[in-house]
DNA sequence: CCGACACTAGACAGATCTGTCTGGTACCGT
DNA sequence: ACGGTACCAGACAGATCTGTCTAGTGTCGG
């Protein structure tokens, strides 16, 4: 340990600069998402994280694993940003309909392009790693309006969460198409009736 | 009408085999819609539709264009088909939940995967022939909607239009993504929960 | 000082993509 | 019989894509 010298430290954890592997997930990031998976060749990537080739082929491996990497990075700040939008109601209801708030927030921002992981999928072929991480993210997001259904009390907190899964595609993709985040405040108001039907 | 020998005539509108332009966009359907516009290249959908690649650009000038073409197909077809099934309900109501049993058995089929324009979209840049088609396609969705809604007697046909839209949306990717047709029956029952409650 | 390590720069191979061009065939109406 | 039209088969050009390889730089622990 010693260390004479300032910041002598950060044993493990990170290094003075951002590595090649965070470089590259961040420019696949913005590219990916943007752009699409297949349209972006590897060299733009590389370009815009300022790193080699080779660096990305010794990292990654392929360009398919790099798109794994990406809707996983995407996958865990989706449900990071979701719990922690989450935080601030207390009451279940609230609580529930703080995911739309959460999205309606998210599909105003400028950059937005709907869901990444229906985009990934739709110009990928089934069974690849694509399909599997959406099918995660997808499991994942039904189980906690699943949850959020039955701490708000509803008779049947499946049922409802099979349809605000519904509301909540129907809400991404419409934002996207439309360019226009009021389709998540009109599922907002949907699942609020929903809720209040499913609840008396 | 009357027809001697067999198969004798067609005067003027068909050809006696399919043209060359017919079979592009036959092979174009399939394939672009089954694995997406840009991983599908020219010499797949000629080999398919047993054409020269010189018929092609002579007759849709460039990719783009042929990408154009199918998604008007896909524009023309959907608007027929929805129409012909909405043939079969006289009471308003039914006539607006019709849309989404035409999507339950539409989604049901095992080909299918999801929106083509949506899925299109996902891989295009903005501003191009695949927008245009697509904004087109959802206009015409929302006007059906709109005069599905204020036939049924909503007080608020607009706001309901609105509401509509999204749960098809969200039916349509969600049956993509779970592969399953669940998704639009549901979307069709609170479709009829929030019919009731806006015409009270 | 030195060897391991992480990384950079870029040439290269091989495949694939869009789009063009040449040359030839079959059928059409006149 | 003939010119036009529609079409086919495939070579070709030029760009772009993924992935590999060589060679070199800087840094760090021991």
């Amino acid at each position: 340990m010693s260390a004479a010298s300032p910041a002598a430290t950060t044993s493990v954890p990170a290094p003075r600069k951002a590595s090649a592997r965070d470089r590259l997930l961040a420019a696949a990031d913005e590219l990916f998402y943007a752009e699409g998976v297949h349209t972006v060749g590897i060299d733009r990537i590389i370009e815009r994280a300022g790193v080699a080739k080779a660096s990305l082929y010794s990292t990654f491996g392929s360009k398919d694993e790099l798109v794994r990497a990406y809707l996983e990075g995407r996958h865990k700040l989706r449900r990071t940003r979701l719990l922690a939008g989450l935080e601030a109601y207390d009451d279940p209801r609230d609580r529930l309909l703080g995911v739309f708030e959460v999205l309606a927030e998210l599909s105003g921002t400028p950059g937005f392009r709907g869901c990444p992981f229906y985009n990934a999928s739709a110009e990928s072929p089934a069974g690849g790693p694509v399909e599997e991480v959406s099918n995660a993210n997808r499991a994942w997001t039904r189980g906690l309006f699943y949850e959020l259904a039955r701490d708000a009390g509803a008779r049947n907190p499946a049922a409802l969460a099979d349809q605000l899964v519904v509301l909540y595609d129907g809400a991404s993709a419409g934002a996207r198409m439309d360019k226009n985040s009021q389709a998540a405040l009109t599922a907002r108001g949907v699942a609020a009736a929903l809720l209040a039907a499913a609840t008396l």
